[in-house]
DNA sequence: CGTTTTTGACCAGCGC
DNA sequence: GCGCTGGTCAAAAACG
């Protein structure tokens, strides 16, 4: 491993400087947004393979092979803002080169994205809100997103800021992770399309579907269900892979 | 010249 | 305790 890098060991020590920055890495629940896009192997050709982009701007930050799949994966952080958390990883499956399965983590600080309708001007805020309603000043390290029992069962975007051909969308899951792949399945939800929104209001499940103890590893443990689509009107089921090892 | 991508190293959690 | 794996950082390169 020791290549010619040097030891940065300046960075690496004010890298650890910074323990409040950093949210506690156990036992944390983080909500994530799970999108799954299959993509006409047309497209993925003609174009460049890119993953279906939103209209946030993202800065790719790291690139990691996945043991189970021979694609990488990429991650992708919000370049609009600075103070801005929110991330997101694409990756391929394995089993179908046009499936694209892109997590979305951690919640946008800023309106941001350049929406095709911008007649009015707080778009993505006012759709936020018709979710989240009560939507506090979003901090880094703060995003309560557990705290609603509306009814969370659908959540349904106005508009698909997308005309191109590039995208089919599919399902969305909303799940509460903690660790590394104890995510539970709190909702799906059917999109009209894939959305440039703000995640936040997508956040939102049962809560009494939460349970912080590890009762759903029955549930999950084999949830390897072949990448199957049941196709609705225009609505997909998506199945989540769980990997084998 | 500024921003984004690339890429290897580093780090931390988890399993064995 | 060690090794594996996933996630992040940061320097250099690439791109506009």
């Amino acid at each position: 491993m020791g290549k010619s890098r040097p030891p940065k060991s300046e960075s690496k020590t004010s890298r650890l400087l910074e323990p409040e920055f950093v949210a506690p890495k156990k036992r944390k629940m983080t909500q994530k947004v799970v999108i799954t896009v299959q993509m006409e192997a047309n497209a993925i050709k003609q174009k460049n393979e890119g993953a279906p982009s939103d209209c946030w701007s993202w800065r790719k930050y790291g690139q990691k092979p996945i043991k189970g799949s021979p694609y990488p994966r990429g991650y992708y952080k919000c370049s609009s803002s600075k103070g801005c958390s929110a991330k997101k990883q694409v990756e391929r499956s394995s089993t179908d080169s046009s499936l694209f399965i892109i997590t979305y983590t951690s919640t946008h600080n800023h309106p941001g994205p350049n929406f095709p309708n911008k007649d009015t001007d707080p778009v993505t805020q006012d759709t936020a809100m018709t979710l989240q309603q009560d939507q506090e000043p979003i901090t880094d390290r703060h995003m309560s997103l557990e705290d609603n029992d509306d009814d969370s069962q659908s959540f349904h975007y106005s508009k698909s800021p997308f005309n191109s051909t590039t995208s089919i969308s599919q399902g969305i899951h909303v799940q509460q992770e903690e660790n590394q792949f104890t995510d539970k399945f709190l909702g799906t939800i059917s999109y009209d399309d894939f959305l440039p929104l703000s995640y936040p209001q997508l956040m939102k499940f049962p809560k009494s579907e939460l349970s912080e103890e590890n009762d759903f590893y029955d549930e999950l443990g084999e949830l390897q269900l072949p990448p199957s689509f049941t196709s609705f009107a225009g609505i997909f089921e998506e199945t989540i892979l769980v990997d084998p090892s």
